[in-house]
DNA sequence: GAGACGTGGCG
DNA sequence: TCGCCAAGTCT
């Protein structure tokens, strides 16, 4: 690596950041979260909670994806109170398609905790709010300085990426996340640290994307060490990633005459927690049969496809009637035709009856 | 430190 | 079709 020690651009960091402040008044993103650089130098302040019910939101998800459910989030619970009165159920039904579960279970941990034991105000520094369930150094650092104006810095997939090539730096991560944090440490101003915590990222997010970066339009152009290099496409660098598995396993539909079906709410902890889903099979190599009650199950035909962070999956689909009288076990949930809403459920279990939904199977299918 | 943990978009 | 990638956290 090089000799960090003697970068031209860490003397000039007030340089710096004065170049990204100055684009960031002038291209920042609208966002339903975000008080705007103009808004902000008005004086008008960024609601925590809304900082961090998008922060959370944000974690490993884009910003097209969070705004749907963060203007769906903040209509029915506008406030940090709202949601620590609000159902279990009511949230992760809300919740279902953005992935990451653990996410909307560590939310309401913490809502209930800023409601119950903080008097409904969030933390101001990041060391309290380090301690919160659900923020990590990142949000902690994120919440800290755009909510409430405090120098920490964020450290996040886009700030890594373009202190690598800001600094031309060639070593993988994530081994070399130390030294990124301490570039990006070095660049944090004293001065509006939200507003440069979220330039950076908007940076990185439109300008020093991960492929083909706008470099000609960049306001750290000259100061780029990778840019001078040619080596800002292939920056930053990551030890490779082991391949994913594919997984076989069996969901099963069981429908009653009167169009109920039958649901399982899944443990808190491990893959999809706390979501609703079909009962099923294990997911491994050779899954054994397990279907919830004996009966002729009929299979769909098809198949669900789904790829996880870890592992692929593919899902055969089987169908029987619900018998009348069907005694519930610990775990399942009867949801009646009215009740049941298929967006409420992850995205592979939602595939699942997309696929009953478009056989023939299904009575009402071209109705 | 490394693996678990979702999903959708893009090239 | 497929691997990469996204405003990470928890264990």
């Amino acid at each position: 690596m090089r000799d960090l020690d003697k970068t031209p651009e860490v003397e000039d960091s007030s340089a710096l950041n004065q170049q990204l402040l100055t684009w960031y008044d002038h291209n920042a993103r609208a966002m339903p979260w975000r008080v705007s650089p103009a808004d902000r130098a008005r004086g008008q302040r960024p609601d925590p909670y809304r900082v961090w019910l998008s922060e959370v939101m944000l974690q490993q998800t884009t910003v097209a994806a969070v705004t749907e459910y963060f203007q769906r989030f903040t209509q029915r619970w506008p406030s940090v109170q709202d949601l620590a009165a609000a159902e279990d159920a009511q949230v992760m039904a809300e919740w279902a398609g953005l992935g990451y579960y653990a996410r909307a279970r560590n939310l309401l941990k913490c809502a209930r905790v800023v409601a119950q034991d903080l008097d409904g105000c969030f933390p101001d520094s990041y060391e309290a709010l380090l301690k919160l369930p659900g923020i990590g150094p990142y949000t902690a650092a994120a919440i800290a300085s755009i909510a409430f104006d405090r120098a920490e810095t964020v450290l996040d997939g886009n700030v890594e990426r373009v202190m690598a090539r800001l600094h031309d730096i060639h070593d993988p991560l994530p081994a070399v996340k130390p030294v990124l944090k301490e570039q990006a440490g070095l660049l944090t101003p004293p001065l509006r640290p939200g507003d440069y915590a979220q330039a950076v990222m908007d940076l990185g997010a439109t300008i020093c994307t991960p492929k083909n970066p706008a470099c000609g339009i960049c306001p750290w152009r000259s100061p780029c060490l990778a840019r001078v290099a040619g080596t800002a496409p292939e920056l930053p660098k990551k030890t490779p990633k082991q391949p994913k598995p594919t997984r076989l396993g069996v969901a099963y539909l069981a429908r009653s005459a009167d169009g109920a079906w039958l649901l399982e709410r899944r443990p808190d902890k491990g893959l999809l927690g706390g979501m609703l889903g079909w009962p099923g099979s294990e997911w491994n190599a050779a899954p054994a049969p397990r279907p919830p009650f004996a009966a002729e199950w009929q299979d769909l035909g098809g198949e669900v496809r789904h790829t996880f962070t870890h592992f692929h999956l593919i899902l055969q689909v089987k169908l029987a009637e619900l018998p009348t009288g069907h005694n519930l076990l610990p775990g399942q949930e009867l949801l009646s035709r009215h009740d049941f809403r298929p967006q409420d459920l992850p995205t592979v279990m939602r595939k699942v009856f997309d696929l009953w939904a478009g056989s023939d199977f299904n009575p009402g299918k071209d109705r």
